[in-house]
DNA sequence: TATTACGTTGACGTAAACGTCAACTAAGAT
DNA sequence: ATCTTAGTTGACGTTTACGTCAACGTAATA
């Protein structure tokens, strides 16, 4: 557990790591997913919000909302036993899995008629 | 092959069928992905209308654009060998088969960290 | 000291995919 | 003849997640 000197980043530092734009990184705080430290009135940001913008991006893939992203963050932030939030929480991820399973289903099926369609083309190209 | 009298529709029936609005349906074919026959100025869709808006709906599952699931009903429709739309399409389908293995790790990692925050939420109860 | 690089706060713009009226038409049912 | 029940075409509104200026502050550098 060091305090490690490269935990400290500049909003760009960040904004290189993720391959985000700062924009997004201030557009993040002023939606409450963010809170870093100042230095006079240049935000200065420590490891938890490295964490924290892992937890944002991850949630944008999985298609989750900033406002549904907020509160896992909250959830962690807060090391209360807030149950309520985390039944919350485990309910998105498992439609996050849910849907997931569906999209695999579509992937398969897209394949399948995908290869059925060039079937038919060479098919019918080869009757001339 | 029979042609059946189910096999026609009008705008509300798929609606319910698909359990998206008219709306969205009078959308689709705006944006060039449908072209239902008419009885006057009434939409009369056909059972490869439906197809198509099976393949809209799908693409939408998987995170494509309007204009995405356009390129893939074009190749369907035009029944020609247009390989350049056919690779195209088949990227897509990659893309979509690659950003569901980067969730599929995302979901895991999150299902994770969530058991993790839990045991501490609880050790720290305990401690008390 | 002037320049460059980086940061800050507004404020307005944008794209996609519809939602939500409004005003009108056409076909049956009463 | 009138009332419902769909359906139609605009046209403008809405949401999310930023993009894109503009105008300014600060600090290191030439």
């Amino acid at each position: 557990m060091n305090k490690d000197k490269s935990s400290i980043y500049t909003i760009s530092d960040l904004a290189q790591r993720f391959d985000i734009t700062t924009r997004a990184i201030r557009f993040y705080e002023s939606e409450g997913l963010l809170s870093p430290e100042r230095d006079g009135q240049k935000r200065v940001y420590q490891h938890k919000d490295y964490i924290t913008l892992k937890l944002i991006l991850r949630g944008k893939r999985l298609g989750w909302s900033l406002a549904e992203s907020r509160e896992l963050i909250q959830l962690y932030n807060t090391g209360k036993n807030n149950q309520e939030q985390y039944q919350k929480v485990l309910e998105k991820v498992q439609d996050s899995r849910d849907r997931l399973q569906q999209q695999l289903h579509d992937i398969e099926i897209m394949m399948v008629e995908l290869d059925e369609h060039e079937d038919r083309v060479k098919d019918a190209m080869n009757r001339n």
